[in-house]
DNA sequence: GAGCGGAATATTGTCTACAGTATTTCATAG
DNA sequence: CTATGAAATACTGTAGACAATATTCCGCTC
C-alpha cells in the first residue's frame, strides 16, 4: 500500500498534457461559444490544424465530437459547418431544458442534506451581491453555480450530464441576448431553497418550472423585439 | 425550377456507400448492443480495422464517437474499454427515460392530431397480436415502435434524441433480462392512447409515468434474482 | 521464494501522403 | 450577354508510417 501515508485525493495528478484532440476540442468549443466561429461557418480542417499548430487527425477527432455534441453538422465530402440554431430548435431545447432542471429540484428536494441546502444559500448570497453591485460577469457566474449545485445535491450522473449539454447550447443560443433577469431571479432561487429544505418536492419541481419559464420569455421578448 | 414537375420529396436520393465511420460505427455498436463484444473487453484498434477491412482511422472517428455517447471509455493511451454499466448509472438512465418518455406523452396529448392517434392505435394492435402469438421479438419490436410514435407525436426533435440516446442505453443494459411484460404493458398502452385522445395532459403524463415505472420494477425484480 | 528492475513487446497518438469528390473558374457556343 | 460544359482547384476521406507510452515478461538481488 503506498498511498498509505497520503492526504487522501490531494495527489495533484501531476498534470500531464493529455490527448491532443481534447485540447483542440476545448479550444474549438470554446472559438464556437465565443463566436469567434459565427453559425454557418464552414471550418477548413487544415486551416484550423494550422492555426493550433497540430496535424489534421487531432483536429478531425476534435469536429468528430463536436457533431456528435450538437455543435456543428459535418456534411459529406464537405466538411464542417458550425450549426446554425433555428428559432424552433432553440425553443425546444428551452423545454427540454426545463423539464431537466424541474426534475433535479425535485430530486434536490428528496435527497438534499443541511449541507448542501447551507451551500446553496452561499451561492444565492453571492449573486444577490453581485447584483446589488451591477457585476454582470459575476451574477451570470453566479447563477450558473447555483444551478450546477442543485443539479448535484439530485445525485443523478446522467440528468447531470444531459443537462450540461442542454444548458451550454441554450447559453449558446442566447449569449447575443444575454440579459440578466436580476433580483427577480435570485427571490425565485431563495424561494427554491425553502422549497428543498422543506422537503416539498411538489413544491420545488413548480418553482424551478416556474423560474426558466421566466428566463424563457425573457429570452423570447428580447429576441422579437431584435430580430429586425 | 427544376423541381417543379417532381413528384415533392420522393426523390430517392441515390443511395452513395456514405462515410465508413458511419458503417464502422454501425458495425460496433451493433457489436456491443448483442454483446458480441463484452463490456469491459479491450478493443484494439488494428484488430477492429483489420476484422472490418479497413484503416485505422474510421475506426478511431466510430470510437471517438461511441465514446462521447458512453459506449465505451476511452483511456489515455491506453485504448477503448467497452463500458461497464454500475446498478446506480442503470438505475439512473431509468430515471432519466421515464422522465423524458412522461414529458414525450405530455406533449402527444398537447399535439396528436386524430391521424396521429389512429396510428398509435395500429401499432397498439399489432403489439397485442404479437402477445397473443407469443412471438416475443415481433412484441419488442412494437413496443419500440409504439414509443417511437408517441415521441414523434411530441414533436420536440432535442427530446426526441434524448430519449432515443437513454433508451437503447437502457435497453443494453437490460437485454441479459429482455423479458417483455406481455399483456398487461399493452393495456396501460391502450390507456394511454385514451389519454392522448382526451388531450388530457395530466393523465397521460401519469400513465406514461407508472408504465415506465413497471417496466423498471420489472427490470429490478428479474435482476436480484439473477444476481447470484 | 518474493520483490525489484529493465528490456521486449504491443498499442495508442500523431504526422505525412495519396485518392476521391465537390466547388469554382473559365472558355465557348448559342 | 447568357447558358452550358469541361478543366482546375481545394478540400475531405482514407491509408500507411513513425514516434511515444503503457504493459508484460524475464532475470536478478535480497
Amino acid at each position: 500500500m503506498l498511498s498509505a501515508g497520503l492526504p487522501q485525493g490531494s495527489v495533484p495528478k501531476l498534470e500531464r498534457p493529455g490527448p491532443l484532440r481534447e485540447r483542440v476540442y476545448e479550444a474549438l468549443l470554446d472559438l464556437i461559444t465565443t463566436r469567434a466561429l459565427r453559425p454557418g461557418q464552414h471550418l477548413v480542417e487544415s486551416e484550423l490544424a494550422g492555426h493550433l499548430g497540430v496535424s489534421r487527425q487531432p483536429v478531425r477527432e476534435a469536429l468528430q465530437r463536436l457533431n456528435t455534441e450538437g455543435w456543428i453538422d459535418l456534411r459529406p465530402a464537405q466538411g464542417a459547418f458550425v450549426h446554425e440554431p433555428t428559432e424552433e430548435e432553440a425553443d425546444q431545447l428551452l423545454s427540454v431544458r426545463t423539464l431537466l432542471e424541474a426534475e433535479a429540484a425535485r430530486l434536490a428536494a428528496a435527497n438534499a442534506t443541511s449541507a448542501g441546502i447551507s451551500e446553496l444559500e452561499t451561492l444565492c448570497a453571492q449573486g444577490e451581491g453581485a447584483v446589488r453591485e451591477d457585476d454582470v460577469e459575476a451574477a451570470v457566474a453566479a447563477n450558473a453555480e447555483f444551478h450546477a449545485k442543485v443539479m448535484q445535491l439530485a445525485g443523478n450522473a446522467v440528468l447531470t450530464e444531459l443537462a450540461e449539454q442542454v444548458g451550454r447550447r441554450v447559453r449558446w443560443y442566447y449569449t447575443p441576448i444575454a440579459r440578466q433577469r436580476g433580483k427577480q431571479s435570485w427571490i425565485e432561487h431563495r424561494e427554491l431553497i425553502a422549497a428543498i429544505a422543506a422537503r416539498d418536492e411538489q413544491k420545488a419541481t413548480d418553482i424551478m418550472r416556474t423560474h426558466t419559464e421566466h428566463t424563457r420569455l425573457s429570452y423570447h421578448e428580447r429576441d422579437t423585439s431584435a430580430s429586425v
